[in-house]
DNA sequence: ATGAAAGCGCTAACAG
DNA sequence: CTGTTAGCGCTTTCAT
């Protein structure tokens, strides 16, 4: 480790106190220019690294942020971790990246460590809906913003970032309908989720709106994992009337499902369209390119961080958290070759 | 932050010294049983939660390390990051993930940030070869270890883990040939790197060893991002004598070459086989199903974490870094559609 | 077996 | 404008 040069080193090279020497580098009260310039010197003779463990006891913030996400295999997570750290380094403060795969005692556990760590606050990407262990943070008086995944009875208590699932699903439904399909299938996702339960929400209304009928046969309701649509695209395909097009709520599905097309022997997009949703990197690397909805990922983890900056800033000042706020993002149909 | 209690409020309820607190609570030192149980009951009663800054302070060790990959963004890190952060949450650790583009700046900054933090070691993803500025760690007495990216000077000198990527490409070429196909590309990585090198000297080798002649216009080397692979390819069948076979040295770029050749209206594998390097999760999710080499990418992470938390408390027991170890990890030639 | 006290490196009153 | 001093919470000799 070399380098140990503290304060009092540089003090002591400097000729002043070492109150004088962490002024002069805080910049906070004012400091005599020659002073300052001396001990400026002697930080660099001596090498000297100020300690973040030391200060941070003392001030009762770490500059640190813990992100919990449930798995970052998951392809939507990557772009969402990378925004939070980059908007976290540019404001000085570290990433702590915790992998739950929303297991409750793992999330706890975290919770607890981070705690001790006196982490400054949390960005959680998990949680079904208000895991109340997640959400007791908050009033624990912890800076907390939840990324996607919420309920409709939080919204205004917590801040959120999140994209209009009801709003997305309803306009990729209605667009599919545009384009002249008519047996219009969803593949839905684990139901526990409020997002999903959302977007099936929004694809029920758009079916309305658009004059089609809703047709229970029509949605494929996942039943363990995703590579269960594989079966349930078969099986939608040997219905009487089969779907024209199927709107996936994920891209991961999207695949499963063209994959399970292919094997059919059907054309994507001639025989039936594929309308996946997240636009995750892969999506227009497939054969063929995945129309989806595209979620902006990295911008939300930046404006995730940004909110829990705010509120961590705020803290500091008022000694209190201030009012929650509802990021709501802007979703973007992309038309690939999938759809016609 | 409601609770702060500290050694101080539990030895005041239980009734004994702070050093015996501290002491029934670390279990280091022998403690009259029943003054334990006291103490314990006065934890609970106190809620009571250690404080890790403090702790580090006085110990030197924070229990953290920082992990250093170009971008997450990358299909081949999420499993890395998570293999690290499992291997290390089970002892105890905590990650702080630093993308860094493999930017100089920003990996110097990190590196300053980390140590002002006295991060007990670094897992580095990063870095051609040998970034001095990172090699430089472990002369400095900081645990280090490199993960896939090295190069032969360093082997002996730093903890790496990799797999045997002459050998590897060396095997691959040969199944290429094996099944009947003479005229084998190979799709080049950044040339700058080590592990390309050896790609590409395993790719000779094997040429050579299965009698087939090493065509320079069969080695497609990358201009600028993997997306030059598109018309690479395309030329490359353009050619007299085209390809029978590409070897991509990484799934991404197999998937543009896929594509490419799906647009030309060329089968795969029929027409012309296409393997990978990388075994990332959409490579089973593509049309045709991707054969590749597989990298054991979870289990490079987790032996990474083995590797730097043996270093950590060996250093903590000697004072010093034990001797560095060379892990070389095995990989796997999964069959598919994509190759016959 | 337990307590007293020093000190890890830093910041922030408080004095001057 | 600068120095002195008191902690932040914890571990660890050194006594007892």
């Amino acid at each position: 480790m070399s380098n140990t040069a503290n304060l009092k080193d540089v003090a002591e090279r400097a000729g002043v106190s070492i109150s004088t020497v962490s002024r002069a580098l805080n910049g906070k009260s004012y400091v005599n220019e020659e002073t300052r310039r001396r001990v400026q010197e002697a930080v660099q003779e001596t090498n000297y690294r100020p300690n973040a463990l030391a200060k941070s006891l003392k001030m009762g913030r770490t500059n640190t942020i813990c992100l919990m996400v449930p798995a970052i295999e998951n392809l939507m997570f990557p772009p969402i971790v990378r925004g939070v750290e980059d908007t976290a380094r540019k404001s000085g403060f570290t990433v702590v990246l915790c992998n739950t795969d929303e297991d409750e005692a793992v999330e706890k556990a975290y919770i607890e460590k981070m705690k001790t760590h006196w982490i400054d606050g949390f960005v959680v990407c998990s949680a079904y809906g208000s895991a109340s262990h997640i959400l007791a943070l908050r009033d624990e008086g912890f800076p907390l913003v939840l990324v996607n995944r919420y309920q409709e009875a939080d919204v205004g208590r917590f801040d959120i970032v999140s994209v209009d699932n009801f709003r997305a699903a309803y306009d990729a439904t209605c667009y599919l309908a545009r384009t002249g399909r008519r047996r219009i299938a969803l593949a839905h996702g684990r139901e526990e989720l409020y997002l999903y339960q959302e977007r099936y929400r929004g694809y029920c209304a758009a079916l309305k709106d658009s004059g089609l009928p809703y047709d229970e046969e029509l949605v494929l309701r996942e039943l363990d994992g995703i590579d269960s649509f594989y079966q349930l695209t078969r099986d939608a395909m040997a219905l009487p009337q089969p779907p024209d097009a199927i709107f996936a709520s994920s891209d991961p599905k999207a695949f499963v499902i063209m994959h399970a097309l292919h094997d059919l022997g059907l054309r994507i997009p001639q025989d039936v369209s594929v309308l996946g949703f997240d636009n995750v990197p892969m999506a227009s690397m497939v054969e063929p390119p995945l129309s989806t909805i595209a979620q902006p990922f990295y911008a939300m983890g930046c404006v995730a961080a940004r909110s829990l900056l705010r509120q961590i800033f705020y803290k500091d000042k008022n000694g209190t958290l201030p009012a929650a706020v509802h990021n709501v993002m802007e979703v973007d149909l992309i038309v690939r070759r999938s759809t016609k």
